[in-house]
RNA sequence: UCCUCGAUAGCUCAAUGGUAGAGCAUUCGGCUGUUAACCGAAGGGUUGUAGGUUCGAAUCCUACUCGAGGAGCCA
């Protein structure tokens, strides 16, 4: 190796034109051309064209270079240039390497390949210049989330994972053996905790991983995701769409503001996102019906909007729509009922535009004792389950409201994904659990 | 759970009843500015499994296995 130079990531190249640095990465990609040779470098912070020219290398690192095959671990040292036709890229001139481990035969080949052979090589898929595209817009979206609420005096709070197995009775849980206190759950919300806790702290968020064991087979759906669900003490409905609009707004063009050059590799068309700004579009529950009977859909009043019908609805609009107040049967029975037309529930669903469906769930809940215990037992829930999330109506009870969002459909349609399942670095569906 | 579709080389696909092919990957050769580079050559197959129809099946029929994405449920 040579002396003197010093190990620079590829992400910070720009700032070393005309030095000699090194780099620790893997090969990508490698062309030639004669005496000419082009190895694509990656590190993990980005990507960079060497340039090796037979005469301007040693023999050994000439056949080491042609010996190399595709990932495997290497240690190049080079001046860095500007690329002689391409605006604002960079080459790595090389005067020297060190070969770290030729890789076997990697399976994931520069052409095509299926979804099912892919999510099969996902430890190895994660390496390619799109997954590393969609990984760095999942994390700007989960730093903009976790700044969005700090900065607004929101205290996080992690709810547990392990839970009794009580829940809201609908859906289908993972379950399993604790203990001598019987069954277990995994968490399918924070929601009732967040509750109790916006009671303690005011304004609190939870961010963390929830369970789904629904046999859901369709591209919006993962059995384990991440959900963050702001609950905040004295909101009413209102505020509450207030705040989600916001906070989609500074999420996306946080987004659209530090992870161009992501969206560039994704394809994403960014003027679709260039819309996201406030206000966002608020249809009750009747009026998205109007719409969906005004498009000649075939839709029976008083059923929840299905997922086609979520698609007609948001097509109608160029941001994200926000649909609330619908019949309370279909909706959970935490959420209040509205005081001006007890039919129908305080809540919302937050459209995503293109398809993209459901991103956010919210409502205002129930802070009457009476009338929550009432829904519980209608519910046929056991009365004893909620005995302390019945407290908190019992123990200075105010208007609250939350929402939950869910982070892997809002990167998925961020980054304009087919599917969610690259959306998340090792998605756990119902026909895999592996790697 | 239901509906629809699919399974051929390591990968992506072609072959629609008559000798299983191509591109990528791999190996070898060529090329001094390549951009999923390109050009030439080689190796690589129990056509998901089991049975049936037929002179002859990757192809038609039946069952099974595995998968896909849509419904339901939801974020």
């Amino acid at each position: 190796m040579s002396h003197g130079t010093s190990h620079v990531y590829i992400s910070h190249l720009k700032e070393h034109v005309g030095q000699t640095v090194t780099i620790k990465g893997w090969l990508y990609n490698l062309r030639s051309s004669g005496k000419l040779m082009f190895p694509e470098l990656r590190d993990g912070t980005g990507i960079v064209q060497g340039v090796v020219s037979k005469k301007a290398v040693s023999e050994k690192v000439w056949q080491d270079f042609e010996t190399l095959t595709q990932e495997s671990s290497v240690i190049v040292t080079g001046e860095v240039t500007k690329h002689p036709k391409l605006e604002n890229t960079f080459e790595l001139q090389v005067s020297d390497a060190e070969v770290l481990q030729v890789a076997q035969e990697y399976p994931i080949t520069p052409k095509e390949h299926g979804v099912e052979f892919l999510a099969d090589q996902r430890h190895l898929w994660l390496r390619s210049k799109r997954q590393w595209a969609i990984m760095r817009v999942r994390h700007e979206l989960v730093n903009a989330i976790r700044d969005f609420f700090n900065e607004r005096d929101f205290l996080l709070v992690d709810s547990p994972i392990l839970t009794p197995n009580a829940a809201e009775g609908t859906s289908t849980l993972f379950e399993l053996d604790y203990f001598d206190l019987g069954k277990a759950t995994l968490t399918q919300s924070g929601q009732l905790y967040g509750e109790a806790s916006a009671l303690a702290f005011g304004k609190i968020y939870v961010f963390g991983p929830t369970f789904r064991a629904e046999k859901s087979k369709t591209r919006r759906h993962l059995t384990e995701f991440w959900m963050v669900e702001p609950e905040m003490a004295y909101y009413n409905l209102e505020m509450n769409m207030d705040l989600a609009e916001e906070f989609i707004e500074y999420i996306v063009q946080r987004t659209l503001k530090n992870r161009m050059e992501e969206l560039k590799i994704l394809e994403r068309d960014v003027s679709k996102l260039e819309n996201i700004k406030r206000p966002f579009p608020r249809i009750s529950y009747d009026e998205a019906t109007k719409i969906l009977e005004r498009k000649g859909v075939a839709f029976e009043y008083g059923n929840d909007l299905g997922a086609p019908d979520e698609t007609v609805i948001s097509s109608e609009f160029d941001r994200p729509v926000m649909v609330h107040r619908y019949p309370k049967e279909v909706k959970a029975f935490y959420m209040k009922r509205d005081p001006e037309n007890p039919a129908v529930a305080l809540c919302v669903d937050m459209l995503a535009p293109e398809g993209y469906g459901e991103i956010i769930g919210g409502s205002q809940r129930e802070d009457d004792y009476e009338a929550l215990l009432t829904r519980i037992k209608e519910n046929e829930l056991k009365v004893e389950d909620f005995a302390w999330y019945l407290d908190l109506r019992k123990f200075g009870s105010v208007p609250h409201a939350g929402f939950g969002l869910g982070l892997e459909r809002t990167v998925a349609w961020v980054c304009g994904l087919e599917h969610i399942r690259e959306t998340a670095p090792f998605p756990r569906m119902i026909h895999r659990l592996t790697p």
